[in-house]
DNA sequence: CTCCCGATAT
DNA sequence: ATATCAGGAG
């Protein structure tokens, strides 16, 4: 497990390597952000900010997902994968944003959680990027990238390795650093084929260090 | 735990 | 061909 002073490491490299990083997603407000995450599930942003940009041109409120069928909402969201289940819960949202909410995104994470299709990463996504709380949302990739750092440990749930890193990272860099932790991930200690390598982690990182053993050296 | 699922990378 | 992608519901 990293120590203290490998934490700050880490956020420091990190910062280095990607100071801008932020939200990938294509929105122009807190429920486009909302519909956008929910499709992002097991997909990729580019996926979905290649439908978006359409989508959010033929609907912009939630009476608008209303208003169209089931099969027509399923059609035009079909290039992104579990879109069957996205549609149903887009209309369930948008049904209860009416009802509950005055047509509104909540910002409380307990609230947009009530909210069909939202989890508790959806929900920390758009509390930190559409209403500015500090939240760490654990995805794919900041659960890999801590996991294989050793700032948590390899059994962790998910919800685990969120407590872990908002015990370890000071508050007001939450936001930011969760951020960082997402590109590090996505565009460098990718799933399949990391950059060991050229990695500037490579000190304090126990997979790294064996994955370079088991290579010799040998770049993936 | 399983199921949902198309697009893209490897 | 297989793994992975800003997960969540039942």
């Amino acid at each position: 497990m990293l120590n203290k002073k490998d934490i700050a490491f880490v956020l420091d490299e990190i910062a280095n390597m990607y100071p801008d990083a932020e939200c990938e997603l294509v929105h122009s407000n807190p429920f486009e952000l909302t519909i956008a995450v929910l499709l992002s599930a097991q997909a990729t942003d580019a996926s979905v900010n290649k439908l978006t940009p359409k989508l959010f041109e033929k609907y912009k409120e939630p009476e608008d997902y209303l208003a169209v069928s089931l099969e027509e909402l399923e059609q035009d969201i079909r290039t992104i994968g579990l879109y069957r289940s996205k549609a149903k819960n887009i209309k369930k949202l948008c049904q209860s944003l009416i009802e509950n909410y005055n047509g509104e995104i909540p910002q409380e994470r307990d609230e947009l959680m009530k909210l069909a299709g939202v989890g508790r990463k959806t929900a920390n996504v758009v509390a930190s990027v559409a209403f500015d709380e500090p939240a760490i949302a654990v995805d794919t990739h900041v659960e890999r990238v801590s996991k294989r750092l050793g700032i948590c440990r390899w059994k962790d749930s998910v919800l685990e390795v969120e407590k872990t890193l908002m015990t370890k990272i000071p508050k007001e860099k939450w936001s930011e650093t969760h951020h960082r932790l997402i590109f590090f991930g996505r565009y460098h200690c990718k799933a399949q084929s990391p950059q060991c390598g050229e990695c500037p982690l490579l000190d304090v990182c126990r997979e790294g260090k064996k994955r370079m053993r088991s290579k010799e050296g040998k770049l993936v």
